[in-house]
DNA sequence: CTCCTTGGTATCCTTTTGCATACTATACCA
DNA sequence: TGGTATAGTATGCAAAAGGATACCAAGGAG
């Protein structure tokens, strides 16, 4: 296996954090890859496509998002109320960090697996 | 800008998630990050360089990270003792996701330094 | 006149993280 | 004989994250 990326960040200084903290969040990464996927959103589909989500994490993930400039919301001030949401263009930057962490996942599924057989024998 | 990944993860299948509750914990990216960059540590050679951590929260989180194969954790039975840390071979593919995060990080500095600005004026 | 819908709030509770402080074993050194 | 060093553990507490439940507003349908 091949390793070309050159890591070279001086911890102290590393803004990994700063990734991580945006990410970070239940539901968020979930909420991400609906949003980027299937475009516009209302709250109401996204409340639907998420299983096992509660109204309150549901706005309070998406409000956490939102003030990071992640994904933006539109009321539309009709009755009942019509709130979409979508990604940001600046949000869309995260895509090649969620990608390569679920790349990363699904090796990780597999190392796990073996791990569990090795204890098994 | 080009953006050359093509993300299509279905989001319920999603395993983003396994890939951040290994990095997420206080201290674990710089953590990692040491072992990278200045190979096999010494506990007391992280506890210096990573200012503020207690001793609690160094061995809580260099447990975590030894239970997920990333780091490996040696003991000699010499007095007083000396353990070393060092990362594994699996947890170097996690380098790929601390550089992407970390340059993300850098970027996300300058948007809000811009945001900052504008709401200032 | 009452019910339904959407997209929320408000309140209270539990679980998970993180932190501070104190304590330990063992051998060496003066 | 007492102090030092390393790599921890034990205990208790505080803060943050997550969750269950109930409530609300406004207009349209019946």
């Amino acid at each position: 296996m091949e390793q070309e990326i050159k890591l070279d960040i001086e911890p102290l200084l590393c803004r990994v954090e700063d990734a991580l903290s945006i990410l970070v969040g239940k539901w968020k990464p979930i909420i991400l890859l609906y949003l980027i996927k299937n475009g516009t959103q209302r709250f109401s589909e996204l409340k639907r496509s998420i299983p096992g989500i509660t109204q309150k994490m549901l706005t309070n993930q998406l409000r956490e998002l939102e003030e990071e400039d992640i994904i933006q919301r539109v009321v539309y001030p009709v009755v009942p109320p019509r709130v979409e949401y979508s990604i940001t263009e600046y949000g869309s930057s995260l895509q090649p960090i969620l990608d390569t962490m679920h790349q990363w996942g699904e090796k990780h599924l597999l190392h796990k697996r073996q791990k569990f057989k090795q204890n098994n024998e």
